[in-house]
RNA sequence: GGAGAGGUGGCUGAGUGGUCGAAAGCACCGCACUCGAAAUGCGGCGUACCUUUACGGGUACCGUGGGUUCGAAUCCCACCCUCUCCGCCA
């Protein structure tokens, strides 16, 4: 969500972002709808003033039982109030109009982010790591199925494609991997862990710009509720409508959850495996921070991300996304791609974005230095830290030897006590 | 799910149709007193929006949304949430 003041003051700005959206005009239709609203306001309030002023003297002419003056007046209020009616059904009409505007209008990049039309125009940043030579890789679904693991075919059965069902060593790699990744921000990136609600109500999915453009994305319940695509939605709700102390800035929030996707626009991409799945674990990160921290803090938050790729030592880059592969809500977004050895390329891992006070706005969410007037909008930021399905599949493809064995990262065997292979008799 | 009670400013809490954006206390800020502090006294102290060069003025907000009324924190309806008891339940 916009401040249509800084749209009026700057209307060049955000025509030129939106238009390279494909949404020309929409900066003047705005600001022309806020002109409209404005008026219509004064209008109103107008109305209101003179009708509260007579009904003061309306009480006042009773207590002194001037009856015929109170006559007088509650008839003047009544012309009064015809304009009052019609005002206030413009008012809503025109509030609704430019709301319903803004709210389907994507945020404005940063200026170092680089112009671009899709993927392809993403910047690299830096690359960690090389890719194992592994002759003729399998991909994980084979390395499961082999090693009877993973079942897709069951999983579809009882609840269709797109689901998985994990068993044995490999269901227990997943569980330590989420473990090792919440204690590793915990533990070494100060991280308080939550344990929020999977469902959340309409007021959380559009205070983080899930709604209402996005309602297809996500599962909702037959009460009305939505199943969170991801923690962020709950993590940074903490904040809606409340006003954070200064001092107790920066919040960061992690949690372990499982998301749910519907993958409404993706029906054909990645139909194999565990790539694109209607569930899965992922590790979230949310840091809500002072306006002026936020470019700050999403630099650390990138490289909590890295750091758990690096402690499983999976080769992967960063990838800083142009200003047409950005999601709706962001200013800035990095990615994470980690290689898979099946695909010979580099797969999203990890998003992390800088929200500025896009979602702040949407929430009401604000922050209040102590002893100082007036509250200014908070920063919200987020990003996986990881993903922990798109993990195991890059654990499982990286770590496989010739024969169809997956060693374990050094870095999970705390979590696996015992456990130095998948497969054969390690 | 059933019965009952309740949701008022940062907190506690008064307020059942007009002079209530809302008493009082606490907390906080300023000033006075003091060498300093405490105590005490005096004053200030919600949010958002509109308007004004400014001083200022206006509107809305007492869980949310409707309604009644010249006028609603106060009356009516619906919903949400909290608490107590009962039922059910991992």
């Amino acid at each position: 969500m916009h401040d249509i003041r800084a749209i009026r003051e700057n209307p060049e700005l955000y025509e030129k972002a939106w238009a390279a959206k494909g949404k020309s005009g929409v900066a003047a239709e705005a600001i022309a709808l806020d002109a409209k609203l404005r008026a219509a306001k004064l209008a109103l309030e107008t109305a209101q003033s003179r009708r509260n002023e007579a009904s003061k003297l309306i009480g006042q002419a009773k207590a002194k039982k001037d009856d015929a003056e109170a006559e007088r007046l509650m008839a003047e209020v009544e012309q009064v109030k015809v304009v009052l009616v019609e005002q206030a059904e413009t008012e809503r009409a025109v509030a609704d109009e430019l709301q319903s505007l803004l709210a389907q209008l994507p945020n404005i990049p940063l200026p170092d982010v680089p112009v671009g039309a899709d993927e392809h125009d993403n910047v690299e940043v830096r690359r960690w790591g090389e890719p194992n030579a592994i002759a003729n890789p399998r991909d994980h679904v084979d390395l499961g199925e082999r090693l009877g693991l993973i079942d897709f075919e069951a999983a579809a059965r009882m609840s269709g494609a797109r689901f998985v069902i994990l068993k044995g060593q490999v269901a227990r790699l997943e569980r330590a991997l989420g473990q090792f990744m919440l204690d590793m921000q915990t533990q070494e990136h100060g991280y308080t862990e939550v344990s929020p609600p999977l469902l959340v109500n309409d007021a959380a999915a559009y205070g983080t710009d899930k709604l209402p453009k996005f309602a297809d994305d996500l599962f909702k319940t037959t009460d009305g509720r939505w199943l969170i695509p991801t923690a962020e939605v709950p993590l940074t709700s903490m904040v809606m409508g409340q006003i954070v102390a200064e001092e107790e800035l920066p919040l960061r929030l992690t949690a372990l959850t499982p998301c749910f996707r519907s993958e409404a626009g993706a029906s054909g991409r990645d139909t194999r495996g565990m790539i694109r799945q209607h569930q899965f674990y992922k590790v979230e990160l949310v840091s809500i921070t002072a306006p002026e921290e936020s470019e700050a803090e999403h630099e650390r938050m990138v490289g909590c991300a890295e750091a758990v790729l690096k402690a499983l030592e999976l080769p992967h880059r960063t990838m800083m996304l142009c200003t047409g592969d950005m999601g709706f809500g962001a200013r800035k977004t990095y990615d994470l791609e980690v290689w898979i050895p099946s695909e010979g390329r580099y797969r999203e891992i990890s998003s992390i974005s800088n929200c500025g006070d896009f979602q702040a706005r949407r929430m009401d969410a604000r922050t209040k230095k102590a002893g100082e007037k007036g509250t200014r909008f908070l920063h919200t930021l987020n990003g996986s830290g990881l993903a922990v399905g798109r993990t195991l599949v890059a654990v499982m493809e990286n770590y496989q030897d010739e024969n169809g064995r997956i060693a374990i990262p050094q870095a999970l065997h705390p979590y696996l006590p015992g456990l130095t292979h998948i497969g054969g008799e390690g």
